[in-house]
DNA sequence: GCAAAAGTGTTCACATTACACCCATGG
DNA sequence: CCATGGGTGTAATGTGAACACTTTTGC
């Protein structure tokens, strides 16, 4: 038999037609970060299908053939958490073989963040649960590496942008921040150090408001200075005039 | 008419039938990096669909039933240059509804870096032709968003990861190095500095040898360090033993 | 001997880290 | 008045940027 290398209709080549080539399904999955007593939290749903019985698996969908995968995302991130103004960023496509054991699946996977205590209406279905990020050990599927991924590109993030303000509420102490900061990266940071850096961003709104019912000093409250925030990433790019 | 939301069969759902699903086409496009005459280059083909007659193209390909996400990429990489031990990261995937006019198709990019040098026997090809990154304005599809997407996140990479090597000749001269990263950066770097920062790294071999039939003083020779490399990989996440 | 790039160290500015004391509030 | 965390500044250290002169080769 001769090597010959199988040739198969190539999509930009002409003569090709779509419809006759095979079926691979596309899905997303969406890591939905929620912070709570401080401790960094994700969304799961408990699996259904027998191959992965009360194992945890992240929310997802197939993929419309009238949205693309931002939409696809969105529409997840609302029917179940009510939400529509969340962060979302795209991390990784999966698309090992074996996957899913119904089918060819890939899965686009994209993180979100949104604040826990702003949906806690829609969460009356009893399977969807928030789970301590780092006490999950097995998942369904390839989930557990789809949670490592996302979570690894967030932590790279919040290091560039200061996109934690989508998990906590629009007033919050420097206290608060810290804690989320330090849930999120998984390390201690010095408290004087933290504070002075984050002022000399000028993120930070002073509301002349104080914490209420806390057994210590208050501190003030503050908020995200978001104006500024996009001006500064309009600068960064040279396009402000 | 009530407001209720529109139920399709969910993929975790019980009853979902995969084969009754929609279709969604799926594909790859790499991003092929070069070096040549001090000029990072990228691999593109001519677009032969009527939408965008005498555009470029990057080089993709659908994936098949039998083959994951990276083994198709390595699949067009060794069909189109010859090479199969090149570097390779995904780096994001493109949907929109509209990106392919024969038909919904969603494509996940990857970038690679190879050496031009070792594969001119398949460029016989002569649809295909090395452009100069920075001289490329207009492409077919969105195949320019996906160019800008990759090269930036590569540029973003060398500044982590001495990824480079894969570019040039196994023996190099640290001018060339510098001359690739400037390339790359689009920056000019100082000479003193740049040697300085490299040899900390420990990742340059001295060969002993020198440069031949250059017009003025030869540079020393050096080689990529791979194994230091990937030690110092494995003990930055603590694995080593 | 001249042009052209290789090779080499030091200084300076800036950013990051470490660290200690007083203050305001609730109980 | 005491416990708890809020609020502030300074010194030391480390990192990256700037910079000039000597050396080696080809012509």
């Amino acid at each position: 038999m001769i090597n010959q290398p199988i040739v198969k209709p190539h999509i930009y080549g002409p003569g090709f037609d779509m419809d006759n080539y095979f079926k691979i399904a596309v899905s997303v999955d969406c890591v939905i970060f929620g912070f709570d007593d401080n401790v960094l939290k994700v969304l799961l749903i408990k699996c259904n299908l027998p191959e992965f019985e009360n194992q945890w698996s992240l929310l997802g969908d197939l993929v419309r053939p009238e949205e693309d995968l931002d939409s696809a995302s969105y529409r997840i991130l609302k029917e179940r958490t009510g939400l529509d103004d969340v962060y979302l960023e795209q991390v990784h496509t999966f698309g090992s073989l074996d996957r899913h054991p119904k089918g060819r699946v890939i899965s686009t996977a994209f993180y979100s963040l949104v604040n826990i205590r702003h949906h806690q209406l829609k969460l009356s279905d009893n399977e969807l649960h928030w789970h301590p990020v780092n006490e999950i050990s097995e998942m369904a599927f390839d989930h557990k590496l789809i949670l490592d991924t996302c979570y690894e590109r967030m932590q790279q993030k919040i290091r560039e942008e200061p996109i934690v303000f989508n998990l906590i509420e629009k007033k919050f102490s420097l206290r608060e921040l810290q804690n989320l900061y330090e849930a999120i990266l998984g390390l201690k940071l010095d408290r004087r150090n933290f504070r002075k850096k984050f002022f000399l961003t000028g993120l930070l709104l002073d509301t002349h408001e104080l914490e209420k019912d806390v057994p210590h000093r208050p501190g003030r409250l503050y908020r995200f200075n978001k104006s500024k925030y996009i001006k500064l990433k309009k600068n960064y790019f040279g396009i402000d005039f």
